[in-house]
DNA sequence: GTCGATGTTAGCAC
DNA sequence: TGTGCTAACATCGA
């Protein structure tokens, strides 16, 4: 479930595993992952050796001795193993780093939606891509800026990564609900009282993230994730879900934005059109 | 067999 | 030209 924490976890086992060993080759058992030629690709990995990385938003970017970096993208369920036993392939393995050291180093992706490719550089990459500034280093005025002038509902805006990069369709919902906004919101209305919560939101609900490497089930109580489906932690007896606001314990409600699945508290996010009923 | 899914983007309408 | 919505991508698993 790739996003930003993800991504960032990926980052640091990339790093623990597989940096300063010279590539033998690549092995693609899927090329629809490929955006850089594999003949083209082969040539730049071939004794070449991984020598540290980069994050922008869900990207990681695999710096060579050689120059120029691997960019990995991990789609919706892309994930990276490092082994070195053949029966410790994992499964859904689409392709393979070898090391000359007989050491591997697997993406696993299994609805191939990732992408493996070469950039010049880290800024190269950054402006073909258009992506923003990193969502964990945004600041509260550059958010200010990029959301003030769109007028779609928040929760899309802020899963552009042109925006900001690296926010996913839970990170938005648990942002939202920790920031008290209604994701229907116009992303252009908020107040500035509003745009700090929501800026100091994201930071806390990413940190958060990070710091228990993306495992979902160790997420504080006080997060709305345990709502979600695939929550993999255990429900309360037999029912198939709803889970209650941690805050007011109002019921959850799910609902779509943007054409994505949507958690939210109805009393803690008011709607802004029921509000303007109200009026 | 059916449905929905964490990301991204092409195609289309305005 | 920009913005925003929808569907589609390929596959798995509930």
């Amino acid at each position: 479930m790739p996003e930003l924490p993800e991504v960032e976890t990926y980052r640091l086992y990339l790093e623990g595993t597989s940096l300063h060993q010279p590539v033998e080759s690549l092995e693609v058992e899927r090329k629809k992952l490929l955006t850089t030629d594999l003949d083209a690709l082969q040539t730049i990995l071939k004794g070449n050796e991984f020598t540290g990385t980069s994050r922008i938003g869900k990207h990681l970017l695999v710096h060579l001795k050689r120059g120029g970096v691997l960019v990995l993208h991990f789609g919706m369920t892309g994930d990276l193993g490092y082994y070195r036993e053949e029966e410790d392939r994992p499964r859904f393995t689409r392709a393979v780093f070898h090391f000359r050291n007989g050491y591997k180093l697997a993406f696993i992706d299994s609805r191939i939606f990732g992408q493996i490719g070469w950039a010049e550089s880290v800024e190269a990459y950054r402006q073909q891509r258009k992506l923003g500034p990193d969502a964990l280093d945004i600041t509260k005025a550059e958010l200010g800026a990029a959301i003030g002038k769109r007028k779609a509902p928040l929760k899309p805006v802020l899963l552009d990564q042109s925006v900001t990069a690296g926010i996913g369709n839970w990170i938005v919902d648990e942002v939202l609900f920790q920031a008290r906004l209604h994701p229907e919101r116009p992303a252009s209305s908020l107040t500035e009282t509003e745009l700090a919560a929501l800026h100091k939101a994201l930071r806390h609900v990413l940190k958060t993230a990070i710091s228990k490497e993306a495992v979902y089930r160790h997420f504080p109580k006080s997060f709305l994730i345990h709502a979600r489906e695939w929550d993999n932690s255990p429900h309360p007896e037999g029912s198939s879900h709803h889970l209650n606001c941690p805050r007011c314990q109002t019921e959850i409600l799910k609902m779509v934005v943007g054409g994505r699945a949507t958690y939210v508290c109805p009393l803690c996010q008011p709607n802004p059109n029921s509000a303007r009923l109200e009026s």
